[in-house]
DNA sequence: CAGTGAGCGAGCTTCCGCTTGACTT
């Protein structure tokens, strides 16, 4: 008696749910899309209603033919891939793939893999929803239709280098960064002056501690800083109100895959991938569930566990049942939200995941965890000598309810974020003043983008989804349109005015860095001059509400009330006649920028795009005399270089004199900065400046990496280009780029072998390669 | 390995979303 066949996606869900069916079900993995659209033509007959023409892709060919196989083999084929769009859409391919009728095949759904819910999804199948596929049908055509037709225009208009790429989801995300940069470029920071006073008072075992007060509103400028500290001069300070209130906090929902990758990076420091990369490892292992969630929803399993876990670890009291609701409307909830499979494993054993399952844990536990409570005291401070208030305030906890466990961070740290307690103060008494200070304060612009702040902006926007989230941050960064780096901060001034006890009023000058910044999202200029032209001539598809616009019709398609096709064909025509313009009309974009006069020549200094990327030219190629070019260094962009450091660079090449008969010149190559002299390059020392180093410094170097070289060489054979050389491991050959390694046999006669010799171990080598050795992998 | 800086127009690149291995160091 031949079996039913059930197919799901993912193959650790494929083995936990056939311990839940038992014997009478087979259950299988599909592994996501078994077909996508063919690459001629699109795969979209543009003229015939935009029919797809779908093929199996080679990585799928074999899981297809096994459940071929397996599906002849059985009774009846259940589909349960996952309850969403592309869900749906996965169920109906497999059926046309698997020859199944869509009209009797079963398909079932369930968020959660659980016993109840796996049996109550048997026990109710329904069939497949063809508007919920027409409406991914719509979506993956939409998407194809974009990136392949904006795609080229970007080859025909900037060129550049290969593979340059545009989309929905990636160029709206280069987008928020280049413009986000920009924000912080422009902005121009306003200084105000903040006041703070430091008194004493005695605290409950009547010892005299310091605590801090408030100004009233910040004063913006530094004469009215100075005039309020005057005023305060010899005053008396008294208690003039109290108020006590209650205050409380709430925990944070369940892990999703964007708030999962926000938390793991601001409080363990990974990048998305690495995130996503040990979440595999750990759902694969069958310690959590699904990471590629939008949900925030917890099973009821689940809950009574983390009642039972939460009882015993922590007490009744710490006890709090809480239901989240998605914030998000493009959510589409086909899975739970990432949470430990077990509850009262509080760790796991390996090392590389342990930090992040750690982290999933305790966020889960506190979902579900009572309130923090707090008491928070506000004392007003009269001054004598004038009308103004000092405010200070602290704050105890009262209860720590989830804060036991997990408190979310921030991505923006404040600063004034440290409440400290208050001694106990009553109204009317006396204060004994230490100093006041007036410290001057500068307005921040917005902060670059982490991976993983750019993640949640996306979410926001309804841009991508939770499988696409990591994927999309490698393509911008391959594509060279953004970098993530460090920046350096740069140094200012901080004027302090301060009234000391003996009542006189000084002014000290610190210096603050500013600006610095850690692995945050810059963009390239490349990744500026391709936004600025899809901005310009695709204006549409480059709005921030475009995927939210066409989201809500993806959803009439799925509520059968409107037809992919005529969809598809309203956004195409205009859409299609807008590419065909910009390729007739449009300039070559190339992003340039007037930097001034060169005073050498007259002529006008521009930095611009180039070929070979940014570059800055003195003279225009019409001139006359031919125009001097220079590359960029890889810190500076073509938004922000100056006049004197584009004259800068033109400073390079450097002639150094005479040595030994023939030139040496410095200059900085494709690999850093290097001297030339002879026809042979040498990389310069670390510490060596190309701007400033002169020959002296150079020669010996020279002198040195060249003996070094031909301690190193045993044997040149210059028609051939073939070298033997000795390396680290002994003797070995080189030819061109590649090298080949000799036996022991070999390498002892080194030196006597013979042009002939040396070819046939390239040969033999070139045709049997040596098997590499796979490393071991870390304990 | 260390140049080039515009365009001959050969032949190449590209999207988003669903899933894991199969490769290499």
């Amino acid at each position: 008696m031949a079996k039913n066949l059930l197919i799901v996606e993912s193959p650790a869900k494929a083995k936990t749910i056939e311990k839940i069916l038992g014997e009478d079900f087979e259950v299988k993995s599909c592994y996501g899309h078994i077909r996508d659209l063919e690459k001629d033509d699109m795969g979209i007959d543009v003229n015939n209603n935009y029919h797809p023409r779908y093929m199996v892709p080679e990585d799928k060919e074999k899981v297809v033919k096994e459940l071929k196989t397996l599906a002849k083999k059985s009774n009846e084929v259940w589909l349960a891939s996952d309850e969403d769009r592309e869900g749906e859409s996965i169920s109906w391919h497999l059926a046309e793939v698997l020859g199944l009728d869509p009209a009797t095949t079963k398909r079932i759904v369930f968020h959660e893999i659980t016993a109840p819910a796996i049996k109550k999804a048997v026990d109710t199948p329904r069939r497949i929803n063809m508007d919920l596929v027409n409406a991914q049908q719509a979506r993956r055509v939409l998407d194809r239709l974009v990136g392949f037709e904006l795609s080229p225009v970007l080859w025909r208009k900037i060129g550049m280098q290969r593979s340059l790429s545009a989309g929905r989801v990636q160029s709206v995300a280069v987008r928020l960064i280049v413009e986000r940069e920009r924000e912080i470029n422009q902005f121009t920071p306003e200084s105000s002056y903040k006041v703070e006073a430091l008194f004493a008072a005695k605290d409950i075992n009547g010892k005299s501690v310091s605590f801090k007060a408030d100004g009233p509103a910040k004063l913006n400028s530094q004469e009215t800083a100075q005039q309020f500290l005057e005023s305060c001069k010899g005053a008396t300070y008294a208690v003039a109100d109290v108020q006590v209130k209650p205050a409380k906090r709430t925990p944070a929902a369940p892990f999703t895959t964007s708030t999962l990758q926000q938390e793991a990076s601001r409080k363990l420091g990974y990048g998305v991938a690495k995130t996503m990369l040990l979440a595999q490892k750990l759902y694969e292992s069958g310690q959590i569930t699904y990471m590629r969630t939008d949900s925030v929803n917890l099973s009821d399993t689940a809950m009574g566990d983390i009642n039972n876990e939460i009882n015993q670890s922590y007490g009744k009291q710490y006890y709090q049942s809480r239901r989240y609701k998605n914030k998000n409307e493009s959510a589409q909830e086909a899975h739970e939200a990432i949470r430990p499979t077990y509850m009262n494993q509080h760790t796991v054993d390996d090392a590389d995941t342990r930090r992040l399952y750690e982290l999933i844990w305790k966020r889960t536990i506190a979902s579900q965890m009572s309130d923090a409570e707090f008491e928070k005291t506000i004392a007003k401070i009269s001054i004598s000598t004038n009308k103004d208030q000092l405010t200070a305030t602290g704050e105890v906890m009262k209860f720590d309810g989830f804060l036991k466990v997990y408190l979310e961070g921030k991505d923006e740290e404040d600063e004034e974020d440290t409440e400290g307690i208050l001694p106990p103060l009553t109204v009317q008494q006396q204060l004994e003043f230490r100093e006041m200070t007036a410290t001057q304060k500068f307005t921040r612009p917005q902060p670059r983008y982490t991976e993983a702040s750019l993640v949640k902006k996306l979410e926001e926007l309804g841009i991508g989804r939770p499988s696409t989230y990591a994927p999309t941050i490698s393509t911008i960064i391959k594509r060279n349109y953004v970098e993530k780096r460090d920046k350096e901060g740069v140094k200012r001034d901080v004027s302090i005015l301060r009234l000391s006890k003996s009542g006189e009023v000084e002014k000290e000058v610190i210096q603050e860095n500013t600006g610095a910044e850690k692995s945050k999202m810059f963009p390239t200029d490349l990744g500026m001059v391709v936004t600025d032209f899809l901005k310009q001539h695709f204006q549409k598809v480059m709005d921030y509400g475009f995927t939210a616009r066409i989201e809500q019709e993806f959803d009439e398609i799925a509520d059968g009330k409107l037809k992919w096709a005529n969809m598809i064909d309203s956004f195409y025509k205009p859409f299609h006649s807008n590419i065909e313009v910009t390729l007739e009309t449009a300039e070559r974009a190339k992003g340039e920028r007037e930097l001034g006069i060169d005073a050498a020549t007259g002529k006008k200094v521009i930095a611009r795009m180039g070929r070979y990327g940014p570059m800055v030219q003195i003279g225009h190629a019409d001139d006359e005399e031919k125009p001097r070019f220079a590359k960029l260094k890889s810190t500076q962009s073509i938004e922000t270089i100056s006049l004197d450091e584009a004259m800068e660079l033109f400073k390079l090449p450097r002639n150094l004199g005479l040595f030994e008969g023939s030139e040496v010149t410095v200059n900085i190559g494709r690999f850093g900065p290097y001297a030339a002299h002879d026809k042979k390059f040498y990389s310069l020392n670390k510490e060596m400046d190309p701007y400033s180093v002169t020959l002296e410094e150079v020669a010996p170097m020279i002198e040195e990496k060249r003996k070094a070289k031909d301690e190193r060489t045993i044997k040149v054979f210059e028609k051939e280009k073939i070298q033997v050389l000795r390396g680290p491991y002994g003797p070995y050959i080189k030819q061109g780029l590649r090298n080949y390694k000799l036996t022991k046999e070999q390498q002892e006669k080194a030196a006597d072998l013979t042009i002939e010799e040396v070819k046939a171990i390239i040969e033999e080598l070139k045709a049997n390669p040596p098997k590499k050795v796979a490393r071991k992998k870390k304990s």
